[in-house]
DNA sequence: TGTTTTAATGAGGTTACCTCATGATGAGGC
DNA sequence: GCCTCATCATGAGGTAACCTCATTAAAACA
């Protein structure tokens, strides 16, 4: 836990340049995982109630990182898609992200790298018996 | 970060049962390792601000877990100390912590816990250069 | 056709933080 | 010994990121 912490510091500090919040980010990040997305879909892919979605996309589109659109499926629903903006900062903050990474990985060698990762794979892969 | 995340949320859902927050859990753990501490250095060993720390030690206190009392040494000062009711609930928590822990490692053998507690440590001792 | 369900959102609340101001105390200069 | 300045906890008031519940529009079903 020591370890997450500290790798989870070093990308709040690689964000803190970028002027948004880590809700945001992660929003930021879902939604370009997801291409354009329901609100209600993105709540639930962010573990959050879809009223506090709908607040998440109020900010980024604010900011003009993503756009809301119709769904064509069902006119209730409201499609969330990056901009050319979003995808843009999107794309430096993976690039932070990824510095940061590489960085703090930089005191394994490849090798023992790829065994942390297995290891950490078995603890994930561990369903929820 | 996903190990560590679904790690978190096993402590979490741990913690659930025993209605303490989060914060109040984390500050009860560090009054417990400091022993009587001034609300500053509880503060700073917690990163938040004094102000924010007075407000977790009254909480803790109105549910009578921690108690105020004079620091000898600086009249101006408050130390926090654990009762003997936050003593019981610390341990009680840290029970429930290490049982939600030990289920999660039981995906490996004892040689690659080890092997993993190595390799996280080598994470962690980077010093911030 | 009418009832029920589902999608997003308005209204208003909570938690865990924050900053700034204040009163009491301690510490250094002279 | 007194005066200034720093430091301790806390009052007052604010914010971000959540929440629930009520509402409106549209879809699904019977």
């Amino acid at each position: 836990m020591l370890a997450a912490r500290s790798m989870r510091r070093a990308y709040a500090d690689a964000m803190a340049d970028y002027d948004v919040t880590p809700s945001q980010a992660r929003a930021l990040r879902t939604v370009a995982d997801l291409g354009p997305v329901r609100l209600s879909v993105l709540a639930e892919r962010l573990r959050i109630a879809p009223r506090s979605a709908t607040e998440v996309v109020d900010d980024l589109e604010a900011r003009g990182l993503v756009a809301r659109g119709p769904d064509p499926d069902d006119r209730r629903a409201t499609k969330v898609a990056l901009t050319a903006a979003g995808e843009g900062l999107r794309d430096r903050l993976e690039g932070a992200r990824r510095a940061a990474s590489d960085q703090r990985l930089a005191a394994l060698s490849a090798a023992e790298r790829d065994q942390l990762a297995a290891l950490l794979a078995r603890l994930v892969e561990r369903p929820a018996d």
